[in-house]
DNA sequence: CTATAAACGAGACGGTACGTCGTGTCTTAGG
DNA sequence: CCTAAGACACGACGTACCGTCTCGTTTATAG
C-alpha cells in the first residue's frame, strides 16, 4: 500500500511529531481527504502501519532443548533492530506516539505487545512444565521484564547486546533447585 | 520560574507534540523571542524543566536492615506518580520527547536516569557486601531492570503496584545460597 | 469583496507602512494564507483595491462649449478628495506605495493615470480641433501638468482650490491668436 | 556623521518602509538608544538627513540674459538625479515618507520646497520685471508647476528630459505680447 | 587629578507582524 | 461514486524590529 509505505518512510526520516498528513498524501500521490477518510489521526495511521506492516521483528520463539538459548536468541533478534537506523527511527517514533496517545497505546498493546508476550510466555511455561525452569517462576512478570528491557534499550539508546541479554537470562531464568539435585 | 512552570502546565494539559512556544510564551507572559533566546527547541525547554524542577520523585533509597523492603518502598514511591494524572501526563510527555529526540535522551540520561541508577545500585551493592544479596548479583543489570519496569508501566499504562513490585523483587533479588544454609 | 474593503479601511486608518496582512486578514475574517495566495505583497493588494474599487474620482471630462470650464470643473472634482479625510488618507497611502514600489507604480500608471490622461487629452484635442485652443498646444505635456498638480497638492497637503485651478487653466490653456482675431 | 550616512544608505538600498532603526544602528556601529535619544521616529531621522545632507541638487538658478535658458538648465540639473540610481532611490523613499507623514511633509516643505520655490520665483520675477516675461504671469503658480513636474517625473518614473522641459518652458513662460510688437 | 555625570555600545525584554507550513473541512472536476 | 486537487479559516512556526529598559564603559567636565 502506497500510503502505508509513505507513512513509514516519512516516519523514519522526520520522526513522529513532524509527521504530516500533507506530506504523506503528497508522497503517496493521494488527496488529503482520502487519508482523513480512513485514518482520523496520525496515530491511527501509524497504528495500521505497525499492525499491517510486520514492522516488529517479533517472530516466534524457537523451541530447542535449551530455553535459555531460545530466549537469548529471540531477544538478540529483537535487539538487532538497533543496527538498522531506519527501523530504529520508526520504532522510536512509535514509542513516542504510544507514550503520548492512550488510544494508540491500547491498540499497540493488543496487536503487538500481547502477541510478543504470549509467545514468550508460552515458551517459558513449556520450560517450567518440563522442569527446566523453577515451578514458582513468575512467568508473566518475567515476560514483562524482557519486553520492558527492549523498550528501555530503545528509549535510552542502549544496545541490547550479548552481555546484557546474557545477564538478563541468568538473572530472570534461574536453574531450578530440583534441577541441581537431579 | 514562570516559564518553566508554564512549560510544565502546558505539557501536562496538551502533551509533547502539541506543546507550543507560542502558548508557553503567552502563559508565562513573555515574548517568544525570550524563549528562543534561551532554549532553541522545545526539547531544551523540557530538558531544563525536568532538570531544574525536581519533576521525578526519585528520592534516595532508604537504608533499613531489609534491602528488599527498601527497594520495594522505593519502587512503590515512584509508582505513585501513576495516581497523579497531571504528573503522569508530564511523564508520558517527557518519555515521548525522549523517544523522539536523541539529544534530550542523552541529557535525561545524565541528569535523571544516572542519578536514580546510582542510588539504587549503591543500595544493592551495600546489601551484596553485607551478604544480604548473592555476591554474583548483576547489580548493574538488575538496576536497569527496575528502571525499565518503571518506564514500561508508564508507557503501557500499567500500574506499578504492590503485586508487580513484589514479584520483581522476588525474582531479581534472590536470597543468597549461604543465607539458606545459615 | 470583504478583503478589499478591509484593505481600504486599514489603509485609511493606519496608513501604508503600518498596513499589515495580519490585521487585514483579521478584519476580513480570512486566513493570512488566502491573502498571500492571491496577493504576494501589500502593493499588489492595494493595486487591486485601487483598480477594482473605483477609488479615484477620475470621471469623464464634461463636454460643454467651454473647454476651460470643463477642465476647471474636472480638476475641482478631483480636488474635492482633499475634503474627505478618509479618501485623502487612502490617496496619500497609495502615493507612498507608488513612490516606493516600481511595480506598483507601473500598474498604477496603466490602470489609473493613463485613463485620466486619455480623458483629459481627448477633451483638449477636441478643443484644439474646434479652434478653442491654440493648434500648437502641447496636449500631452499640458495633460501631465494637470495631473502633476493633483499629485503635488496631495503630497504637499495643499488644497487644489478654485484660485489655483483658475491660474492653472489660464496659464496652460491660452486663448489662440486666431481666436482673438476672429 | 556615521548615523546619517547609514540612514542614507539604508534608505537607498531598502526604501522607506523597510527602513529600520535596528539596521541603521548596526550599520552605524551605534546603540539603538542613541538613535532613539536624538530622533524619536524614522521620519525625524530622514528629516535631518535631508536637511543636513544637501540631498537635493536644488542649486541657485543661473542668471544669464535668457530666463528660459536659465530655467531649462535648472530643471535639467534637477532631472539629472534620475540618472543616479542611488540618489533617485533616496528621493523616492523621501517622497514615500513625505506622502505618509504629515509632519515630515511640513518639515520638507519648509526646508526644501520653499527654498527651491523661492529661488525659481525670484528668477522669474526678475524676468517679469525686465519685461522678458508677461507682467501678468502667475509666478507662484508657474513655480509650483515646475516643482510639481519634478515630483511627477520622480513618482511616475518618467525622465525629466530635454523635450519635456522644453515643452514646459514654452508653455509656462510665454513671450509677452509687448515683446511681439517690439 | 580625581569624582561625577552624561552619553554611549550592547543587548535583553514584552510585543506585533512577518511569510510559511500544516491542520481538518469543504468544494470542484474528472475517470 | 470516489478520487486528486486544492481553497479555505485557523494556529503555530521561527525571525525581524519595535520602543523600553538595564547594564557596564568611555569621555569630559567641575571640584
Amino acid at each position: 500500500m502506497a500510503i502505508l509505505d509513505a507513512t513509514r518512510s516519512e516516519l523514519a526520516s522526520r520522526g513522529w511529531d513532524t509527521l504530516s498528513f500533507e506530506r504523506i498524501a503528497a508522497a503517496a500521490g493521494v488527496g488529503k481527504q482520502t487519508l482523513y477518510r480512513w485514518w482520523p489521526t496520525k496515530a491511527a495511521l501509524v497504528s495500521e502501519m505497525v499492525t499491517a506492516g510486520g514492522i516488529l521483528p517479533v517472530g516466534p520463539v524457537a523451541v530447542t532443548g535449551d530455553v535459555r538459548a531460545d530466549v537469548t536468541a529471540w531477544m538478540l533478534a529483537v535487539g538487532r533492530v538497533h543496527d538498522d537506523p531506519d527501523a530504529s527511527a520508526v520504532f522510536q517514533a512509535v514509542v513516542a506516539a504510544v507514550a503520548e496517545d492512550a488510544d494508540l497505546s491500547a491498540h499497540y498493546d493488543d496487536r503487538v505487545t500481547t502477541v510478543a508476550r504470549a509467545r514468550l510466555a508460552e515458551r517459558l511455561q513449556q520450560a517450567v512444565d518440563a522442569g527446566a525452569l523453577p515451578s514458582d517462576l513468575r512467568v508473566d512478570t518475567v515476560t514483562q521484564v524482557f519486553l520492558a528491557m527492549v523498550l528501555w534499550c530503545l528509549v535510552t539508546r542502549r544496545p541490547l547486546d550479548d552481555a546484557l541479554v546474557a545477564d538478563l537470562v541468568t538473572t530472570m531464568l534461574p536453574v531450578p533447585l530440583r534441577g541441581r539435585r537431579a
